[in-house]
DNA sequence: CTATTGATCAACCGATCGGTTGATTACAAC
DNA sequence: GTTGTAATCAACCGATCGGTTGATCAATAG
């Protein structure tokens, strides 16, 4: 469905929202288009550090931008959202997976009863027995 | 359920897969633990190198390591990646949802369409944007 | 004990990042 | 035209990032 998006996209998608001033500005056009002046109003930075972390969106393919005489509203893309998830939950399934035969090896071995392999989606913290 | 990572952990944890080094190192781990030494084999940086990049992954919650003898096994923390993949998925559903209200608002004043594709995914939860 | 292996620590370097200020473009209103 | 407003461009700065090399720590093997 979504293109799986390029290494180095990638790179770029997921540093844009290694920024808490990007994330807010993506929160924010969650909830519709906004220009620039009205994304940099929360913010106590200069409006030119907040268009370019917009231009880093944009970079990004996070956002894009249209026009309106002298405004450019800014459009959040939420194809590029949705190949982020795709990203993690890929590995994040396949960990899943094998953590689960891994527990059913374990069970196997063992016999005890310390598994639970039905569909509990069980994201379990590791312990380390590591003495 | 998972979660919401504090901004700087989600800071931390978006960094940390703006890499590709690292999300290699993801998508390895994800087939279970590794050592330092067997993640490092593909690339051809050196081990220093992939070391630091293994503990950017730890620090943003996304491994953790235990010990047997000299070796130092890592193992992918997939809790942090499903709490990523929450946080994008919470504005862009959010998004979703105004965009399918600003086409009913266009669809009942003029009738002409948008030039949305259609993705079809209805989802109800009404949700307020934090950070 | 010494030697070897696995991994980290420490110092350093060039490139990029997030921010600033000042100048400039683009458009609208008068 | 001139003025005003929205936004970007350009140069600069300190901090952090990704990489290197060399030394060191930790644990096993001989």
């Amino acid at each position: 469905m979504v293109d799986p998006l390029a290494d180095e996209r990638l790179d770029r998608a997921f540093l844009a929202l290694a920024d808490p001033v990007r994330r807010r500005i993506v929160a924010r056009l969650s909830r519709g288009p906004a220009t620039v002046n009205e994304l940099a109003a929360p913010f106590d930075i200069s409006k030119q550090a907040v268009s370019k972390h917009i231009q880093v969106l944009e970079h990004a393919g996070l956002v894009t931008r249209s026009r309106d005489a002298q405004r450019r509203p800014v459009h959040l893309d939420a194809a590029t959202l949705e190949a982020l998830t795709a990203w993690i939950d890929r590995y994040r399934l396949i960990h899943e997976q094998s953590f689960r035969a891994l527990d059913a090896v374990l069970a196997a071995q063992a016999g005890t009863a310390t598994n639970q392999q039905d569909d509990t989606r069980t994201q379990q913290t590791e312990q380390e027995a590591g003495s």
